[in-house]
DNA sequence: AGATTAGTTCGACCACGATCGTACTACGAT
DNA sequence: ATCGTAGTACGATCGTGGTCGAACTAATCT
């Protein structure tokens, strides 16, 4: 295969994130756990490198919502899934929303 | 009565509230409708002031899920209950947060 | 006291979503 | 080609929560 094989899977673009649906998306203590990992991970990592109290196929899900509702973006790299924070995209809708959820200690 | 006769209803205090709780509470378009409304009134609004799209029962039922997730204070004023967003509080716990879901447009 | 008004509480209903196991797909390596 | 690995999709289960109506509490007013 070619080594620029990588297909982002698909997302809403800015204008469609609705931020009761990020609230929600985040309100979930699983996800939120996702997200602080991403956070110290600007450049992505693999889905399956967190490590969560539930199984692969709850993980996918919870991905699939964090991704659906805007906040992450995920993309192939051979049979891994690399996922980000959409971390620009936020702080243009939402400034200050991520800074506050991440300085939250509980 | 004694016109000092004021009851602040039962409500967790900053060291008990937790993100996630906030973060849920938030996220329920009702919810954040209420939080919206009551952003623009510092001092706080009686609950019936404002207009909802559900009855009495259901906008009491927020209410209660929004104060104990420690997002608004509630407090007695006769027959009244006037509620207020509890912003310094929030503020102090998660820089940014209310400010980034009030600057949301959608 | 009785009536009115503001709001809560309770119980029921129903929809949504978190979870899991299993089956499946896609890619890489041997 | 076959095997192993990363991850998704599907179907089922089950708990949580948003909704309502009806009954209730508490304060105000006449």
């Amino acid at each position: 295969m070619d080594a620029t094989d990588s297909k982002v899977l698909p997302q809403p673009d800015r204008a469609e994130i609705r931020v009761d649906v990020v609230l929600q998306a985040l309100g979930e203590p699983v996800r939120l756990q996702i997200v602080r990992a991403l956070a110290t991970a600007p450049e992505g990592i693999a889905c399956g490198e967190i490590e969560l109290p539930v199984t692969a196929s709850t993980r996918a899900h919870h991905l699939r919502t964090l991704r659906e509702a805007g906040v992450i973006t995920t993309h192939t790299e051979g049979t891994r899934r690399i996922s980000a924070l959409r971390r620009e995209d936020l702080d243009k809708l939402y400034p200050g929303l991520l800074t506050g959820v991440l300085s939250a200690e509980r």
